[in-house]
DNA sequence: ACTAAGTATATGAGAGTTCAACTAGATTGA
DNA sequence: TCAATCTAGTTGAACTCTCATATACTTAGT
């Protein structure tokens, strides 16, 4: 038989579907406003901009941009067109391509970290306690392992986003 | 200036974009796979399914269905071609549509509601404490308040999503 | 070596979303 | 009452995402 959800649950499911999607939502308009970038594209400019040389293969920044790699591969041609990505063939496994950030690319990436940082404190972490941040990290920590995902750490180098 | 997430923040926002996204992409497949909509066809007809008469003027549906105007006009064509909802000119005020749940709409709808149900719980209430589910309720609350945002209660004769 | 299977990536079509018009009916106020 | 304005909803184009398929190179097996 099929468990229905409870009328609690069903008020925080139906609450953390409007929680995540108003932040999504406020994310990606403010980087299309501000950056005329989608969240995806910024975070894959995150994860090239953390890697040693400022370039990573295809498949490995698919995995860290927690994207497929069909869609890495749309996404990177785009900014390839736009000058911030370039590719280049691996010369170790000639199958590969290694995606590298370009000077364009990274000054792009820094002039929209700013109010994308400030977007994510407004919507997230100001609005909640520091108790309540640490509750989530746990939260988010169980879901994630859960589902057999895993959270590629920061870089060092970071434009912290 | 800037201020940027430190290491811990950067750490919970990275597994929370993570947890999200994953609860998201795990939802949006099962649907399309067993039931043949995305989530956000499904939760349209979650509403209209609650509503009197199970109808309901088209921004009053997207406004609980949290699309905007434009998405669910889109929505509704496509789900009108299937043949689950069916539009009608509002006799009260002449701009207005209401949007009709058809039966074979509710059918398509409980159709899916088990396996939607189960993937929420696998998902998501499976793998926290009830202690943790309280905390994310009170988190998304919080998000969603500062944000304006606001969540429509569960109808009475819901199919629980 | 050669073939079968596997891996890395690209590509094209189909579908959903966004944004900016656009239509049509309702309101307001002089 | 009539023009200006507002509101409800639709539409089309541009863009991103997904899924299935194709391409090219690599690795295994014999």
């Amino acid at each position: 038989m099929t468990r229905w959800l409870d009328e609690d649950e069903q008020r925080t499911w139906r609450r953390f579907l409007t929680a995540t999607q108003l932040i999504n939502e406020a994310l990606d308009r403010q980087l299309q406003r501000d950056a005329n970038m989608p969240h995806a594209y910024y975070v894959i400019l995150v994860r090239l901009s953390e890697a040693p040389g400022r370039a990573m293969r295809m498949s490995e920044l698919a995995a860290q941009a927690q994207s497929s790699q069909s869609r890495l591969s749309h996404a990177v041609a785009r900014l390839e067109e736009r000058g911030w990505v370039r590719r280049e063939r691996s010369a170790a496994d000639r199958r590969g391509n290694v995606a590298v950030l370009t000077e364009e690319g990274y000054a792009a990436l820094a002039a929209a970290a700013h109010g994308h940082v400030e977007e994510v404190r407004r919507t997230l972490f100001d609005v909640l306690e520091p108790e309540q941040v640490r509750e989530l990290d746990e939260i988010c920590a169980a879901v994630v392992s859960a589902a057999g995902g895993h959270v590629s750490p920061a870089g060092g180098n970071t434009l912290a986003r």
